[in-house]
DNA sequence: GTCGGTGCAAACACTTTGCATACCT
DNA sequence: AGGTATGCAAAGTGTTTGCACCGAC
């Protein structure tokens, strides 16, 4: 009981009937390994070092089920998907200049009106706000 | 005061030594008639009833220029470029269903608190706040 | 052994771009 | 007239998919 081994992974995998192997053992420790959401092409890129031949199929496959279970977070940015590993509720700041994204956690809406977010080096210039769920119509046609 | 003519394109346009030709005035027109937030191909199909021949590349580069100007707004979603008229500041309703964008003013926050989109028949079950700026090294930069 | 996963390559969807021609100013 | 905008088609980018083989259970 020394090497801590964590086992989320085939836990979540195969719990709905899916396998757990070594490309997605490692595409999921690449993604948790990065505090920068990565796109798919640089997680491709880490696990290629450690598999050499793993394909970019794969990676897309291991990282959209990943998100699907809910192991990952799939953002998106720039027309291009980008994952996280933090599933804590937070939102993200995007550097207008350097397109960094950065994980801002949920007491942003008291910091917003006391200006913290200032005193912490961000400036903010704009904020985009998605409410996700559903619209009337189709409540009114989930509820038939 | 009859027939109501906008012009805020050739306006808008020639401030920065860019033409106003047919089909960015028709482009905008097809832009501004829609609340649905349609993407590029929509609006090309909508261009080409009016001007048959348009080409989709002209319609990715007046949308692309209507947005620089900021005649019109740019969204994404999906991983494809959404567009938007509605240049009032306002968030976005994403069904989870339909996918439909609906526009939400900004007093949403208070109806967040008060159930009151409840009330307008929107489900909620999610949101994305995405904070636009500069992270700390970014704004030390430009400021030297 | 079975059935889902992988590697590979082709196909896809969306968007951008190079170039000769057309047209706005 | 001069230079920007357009039409067309090709190229680019990010992602998905079909299929034969491979490997987890």
């Amino acid at each position: 009981m020394c090497a801590k081994q964590i086992k989320p992974l085939s836990h979540g995998l195969k719990q709905k009937g899916h396998r757990s192997t070594r490309q997605r053992q490692i595409i999921l420790e690449e993604v948790q390994k990065r505090a920068s959401h990565p796109n798919a092409t640089e997680i491709y890129e880490a696990v290629r070092r450690r598999i050499p031949n793993v394909s970019l199929g794969t990676v897309y496959r291991g990282l959209g089920l990943l998100a699907e279970l809910g192991l990952i977070r799939r953002l998106e940015q720039d027309g291009s998907a980008r994952f996280d590993s933090n599933l804590s509720e937070h939102y993200h700041l995007i550097c207008t200049q350097c397109k960094g994204i950065f994980d801002i956690d949920t007491s942003i809406l008291e910091k917003l009106n006391t200006h913290g977010l200032e005193a912490d080096g961000f400036e903010i210039n704009g904020l985009k706000l998605e409410l996700h769920g559903l619209c009337p119509s189709c409540g009114n046609a989930a509820s038939d």
